[in-house]
DNA sequence: ACGGCCTGTGTAACCGGTTACATGACGCAC
DNA sequence: GTGCGTCATGTAACCGGTTACACAGGCCGT
């Protein structure tokens, strides 16, 4: 037997559908009497509601797409648990979609949502504002995170990668280090972009030595490219990586050189993934559940009163450990 | 404006609702005429088709319910980037639900993804089967992840915990260790019910002295119960935790105390997070992700030839590092 | 010229809920 | 006894798609 519907309970219970759904939905103009007799025969019966029908005549689906790049592990996991928290407190589901490929899949993937989801929250650090604006469904609420768009049409939320990248530059200058090195991450990255432009700044205004290298994110990368700058025989006194695992990979580097973290070289990262605090690596803690809490949050609030459209900024924190814990050694 | 349907596509393009159905969705029995009428007007207005009322009347979601307990880190995004992964090269969404609280909350998550998706994968360790089978609804093909259930109603995949186990006690036994700790998991997760069951039998037959502790899967716990039993003065030469944070944990009470691992105790973990490639544990590693896509798949194959009913088992692989390199030191 | 077939299109029922509105029963005041 | 308000209930339209079926027109063979 296939699922029973709203119609074989109000068979079963001698009353309409109309009944049915008043009795289940707690509505107060039912007959005691007739909600027993309903209640009874859902549970007979076995009556789960189908939720896509009820959306359907509600024009409210209580579901939120949740479209994504493809992140690395502790990133992912921490977004979406802080998201999964809120939104089930809140009694929605979410809807998740990994946006892997080019354009075209994710338009498919944007479209997707329409319908199934009463509101949108899209993490592309790698499409344009232009991009985004065409790809983005009309006439669904969608927040953004991290995305260069400054239209103001969605509500967004952003990391402060300046302050987070001000306060290494900071704590390093403070420690007497004079040559500075950043590993940048990829350069399609939104968050890559806001960090190496910040460092630019930081270190100039602060008026110390510096230099940008590139880099993907991947801790090969920050390996390689301390490796490349020794060979060179480029002298530096202070790391500062776009992300922890870059970091981790820079110190790497240094230790196979030779090299003393700290004494010789203060490395620093970004973003506190767990593998950071047992490394001692000095870097910028981001709390990414609470982020992606917060998105929910607003999120929500943004689509009962329709006027809230906010621009918010996620202050990150400067957590000093052994990586650049002494004097500089020179 | 609010969102075009598709009777507005209709009547600007002219033809009846159905053409546009046909026309939109590729069939063959439509004039080139029509269908270039429809795709112009489908795009002037930016029609995006509603897919709740899609999946309403074609009684299918390409949606795939996941749901999950409150998973830690790495695990969790593991599993979910797998699943994912093969879900989206197949068309399907994940419609997310975490599992936190009491059974009642479950019984709400779980009868929310009624109606809204085609299958459901369901992780709950800490589920008996009675309960599952309750909660379940009744029309709905469901796939278990690890879980105790044997009743062989719905395919399942389970880790092959006890081969894991083996695997590292025999690895310990011939290094030479003859005292064995095993600091367990929470008592009602069925993998670490499963894995203690198997360390017993395993350190019973080969013959070695060995002690069960009591754990929670958190990096603390693991500390905790060697700090313990260092303080009763119980003596041991090898520590098999339940899961890597665990082990973790026992690696800093060990050199708190002044021990040597692997010289005086050697240490294994269960999972192989990265943390664990980075400490040099010797663990069992899990391709989680691969546990996640493998699921899928089945679930989808045993969706569409309705015959496939599989129980299998995911094997994982012992990797051996620097925490059990040497022999006893004794 | 006629019947049969094929093709393209429209009409309307249906998926499984919600809900505006109509109805009928009852109680109460006049 | 009539009129009115209140309350529980049923009928049917609706949400936005899909699709069975009916039908009109064109082309074919005889």
């Amino acid at each position: 037997m296939p699922d029973a519907t709203i119609r074989d309970v109000a068979r079963r219970a001698e009353v309409s559908v109309a009944s049915v759904s008043r009795a289940l939905n707690g509505f107060a103009n039912v007959s005691d009497a007739t909600r027993a007799r309903v209640n009874e025969a859902a549970l007979e019966l076995g009556y789960v509601p189908h939720a896509g029908a009820r959306s359907l005549s509600l024009a409210r689906t209580n579901a939120i797409g949740v479209v994504l790049p493809d992140l690395h592990g502790e990133f992912f996991s921490e977004i979406v648990r802080g998201m999964d928290r809120e939104a089930s407190r809140r009694g929605y589901l979410l809807l998740l979609s990994n946006l892997h490929a080019g354009t075209d899949q994710a338009a498919h993937a944007l479209s997707a949502m329409h319908g199934r989801v009463d509101a949108l929250i899209v993490m592309a650090p790698h499409l344009t504002s232009e991009e985004l604006e065409r790809l983005l469904p009309k006439g669904l609420h969608a927040m953004l995170i991290n995305t260069g768009d400054r239209s103001g049409t969605h509500p967004m939320i952003r990391l402060d990668n300046e302050a987070g990248v001000r306060a290494v530059v900071e704590h390093l200058v403070g420690l007497g280090r004079k040559r500075l090195l950043h590993i940048a991450g990829p350069d399609e990255n939104f968050d890559a972009q806001e960090r190496s432009a910040a460092f630019r700044a930081a270190a100039a205004e602060a008026g110390v030595a510096f230099e940008v290298l590139g880099g993907d994110f991947q801790g090969a990368s920050g390996e390689l490219a301390v490796q490349r700058l020794l060979d060179q025989g480029q002298g530096f006194d202070a790391v500062f990586a776009a992300n922890d695992n870059m970091a981790i990979g820079a110190i790497q580097a240094l230790r196979n050189a030779g090299l003393k973290v700290p004494e010789d070289v203060a490395v620093a990262g970004f973003d506190d993934i767990p593998l950071a605090r047992h490394m001692g690596l000095t870097t910028v803690r981001v709390r990414i559940a609470e982020l992606g809490e917060r998105a929910i949050q607003l999120l929500l609030d943004s689509l009962s009163a329709k006027t809230t459209r906010c621009d918010e900024l996620h202050a990150p924190e400067l957590v000093v450990r052994a990586t650049t814990a002494g004097e500089a050694g020179q």
